[in-house]
RNA sequence: GGAGGGGUGGCUGAGUGGUCGAAAGCACCGGUCUUGAAAACCGGCGUCGGUUCACGCCGACCGCGGGUUCGAAUCCCGCCCCCUCCGCCA
């Protein structure tokens, strides 16, 4: 959410940034004119009010005196009509103000490339070779089900399309992704491991931004406010919700395993072979709580933490800063790591980190007091795949693939896999 | 799922229809005193919104949402959350 101060006093640059995310004109000047609206409303209701206040404690006393205060309550009484009809006015408005501002996106950093699309992305580096093969490598849709270790046909039949039933070292490798990156986060990185509930109510999915604008993407549990959490960002974010934190708990570096679902409604057709794209994920997220001096810098310790892991396990990758209209809803500026994937011959997207600013603190409420005291200000939040696990399995297979279709497992990860040096 | 208890300012905790935004204590901030500190004493100390050049003024807020009343923290209705016991389970 962005505030109302900044919506009012900067219409211009707020209308010029928006515009760079695709969002029109009319969203802010129909919002600017309830907030007119609604000014010049309270203005008149609150008088009205005040009269009423006067009004009651003059019966309060009279009636005290024994004395009669028709009168007084006359006049009340005629009060009383319009207040309702203002009050009213006011909640319409005031709902009308609130529904505009939750589907206003956040505005992006000025460093952050203006365009349309992924296509003004700016890469920021590469990093690692693609390996140069020898043989035609094969995509994990195939190396997975020859190896016995990824089963699509069984995640169908019991599931549906885009579901996955992993079964002996493909199983374990998954697994073994998930402890290499929380034991690397935790420990060498100094993180917080936490593990949230995988299923979130509504307010926390406003608080984050995914709702009300993105509800089609979730999945909803039916008869209940009860949402199954499309990333852990959602969750962790949200732990300190309507909280007013100490400066000197800052910066929160949280890291935490979730499971991570997505309906993919209108994904009909993209990446539907293999694990690339599914209905459920595993995946390492990072979450810092910041404050507004230090988010830019955390944003790049993230993006660096998310790195590591990639660099460990020796998958060749390239950072890229999505454009302003790539970027997600809630992001001020967010960094894509993309990995290399020789099956498909092209970079694929495996982590994304983005600074939120104040942006979800506004909607959740995240504040901190300064440690030289005053008014309580919003934290900045960020967040980033560290990294999606689905996905650094798919990595791992395609680019250590052999000529004879069995895998080696990357150094890094065999004291996770009981020292297994290879899957055949 | 059943029964009971409870949600008041940073904390503890008064307050059952009228000048209550809310006693008191603690914590915190400022001052007096002190070589310094502590103690003691004095004073200050909620949030949000609106308005004003400003001082300030006004409105709202006692879990949330409705209702009764001239007037509600106090009465009524609905909901949420927490605690205890029972049941059921992991």
């Amino acid at each position: 959410m962005l505030s109302r101060e900044l919506l009012r006093e900067q219409s211009d640059r707020v209308r010029e940034l928006l515009a760079g995310r695709g969002i029109g004109p009319e969203a802010l000047d129909s919002w600017l004119e309830l907030d007119q609206k609604r000014r010049s409303s309270l203005v008149e209701l609150e008088d009205l009010k005040r009269r009423r206040n006067e009004a009651s404690k003059e019966i309060g006393k009279v009636k005290q005196q024994g004395g009669d205060a028709a009168a007084q309550i006359e006049e009340v009484a005629q009060l009383k009509g319009r207040i309702a009809e203002l009050e009213s006015q006011v909640a319409g408005v005031e709902t009308g103000l609130e529904e505009a501002e939750l589907g206003l996106p956040n505005l992006p950093h000025e460093s952050v490339p203006v365009g349309e699309d992924e296509s003004a992305n700016r890469i920021e580096r590469v990093v690692g070779e693609p390996r140069q093969f020898d043989f035609e490598p094969k995509a994990h849709w195939d190396l997975g089900p020859e190896l016995g270790i990824l089963d699509f046909e069984r995640g169908a039949k019991i599931a549906g399309a885009r579901f996955t039933a992993y079964f002996g070292a493909g199983a374990r490798l998954e697994r073994a992704l998930i402890n290499f990156m929380l034991e690397l986060h935790t420990t060498e990185h100094g993180y917080t491991e936490t593990l949230p509930p995988f299923i979130v109510n509504s307010t926390a999915l406003v608080g984050t931004g995914q709702l009300p604008k993105f509800a089609e993407d979730l999945f909803r549990l039916e008869g209940h406010d009860y949402y199954l959490v499309p990333t852990a960002e959602v969750p962790v974010t949200n732990l300190h919700g309507n909280e007013t934190l100490e400066e000197s708990q800052l910066p929160l570096r949280y890291a935490a395993f979730t499971p991570c679902f997505r309906a993919e409604a209108g994904s009909y057709g993209k990446d539907v072979r293999g694990l690339i794209r599914q209905h459920q994920f595993n995946k390492v997220e990072l979450v810092h709580v910041a404050t507004p001096e230090t988010s830019w810098d955390e944003l790049e310790l993230l993006t660096a933490n998310a790195e590591k892991v990639l660099q460990l396990l020796e998958l060749p990758y390239q950072v890229v800063t999505l454009s302003t209209g790539d970027m997600s809803f809630a992001s001020a500026k967010t960094y894509d790591l993309e990995v290399w994937l020789p099956g498909q011959e092209a970079y694929r997207e495996i982590s994304s980190c983005s600074n939120c600013t104040d942006y979800q603190a506004r909607r959740a409420n995240i504040r901190y007091r300064p440690a030289e005291g005053g008014k309580a200000r919003f934290a900045h939040t960020l967040n980033g795949s560290g990294l999606a696990v689905g996905r650094t399995l798919v990595a791992v297979l395609e680019n250590y693939q052999q000529a004879d279709g069995t895998v080696t497992i990357p150094e890094a990860l065999r004291p996770f896999m009981g020292g297994l040096e290879k899957i055949e």
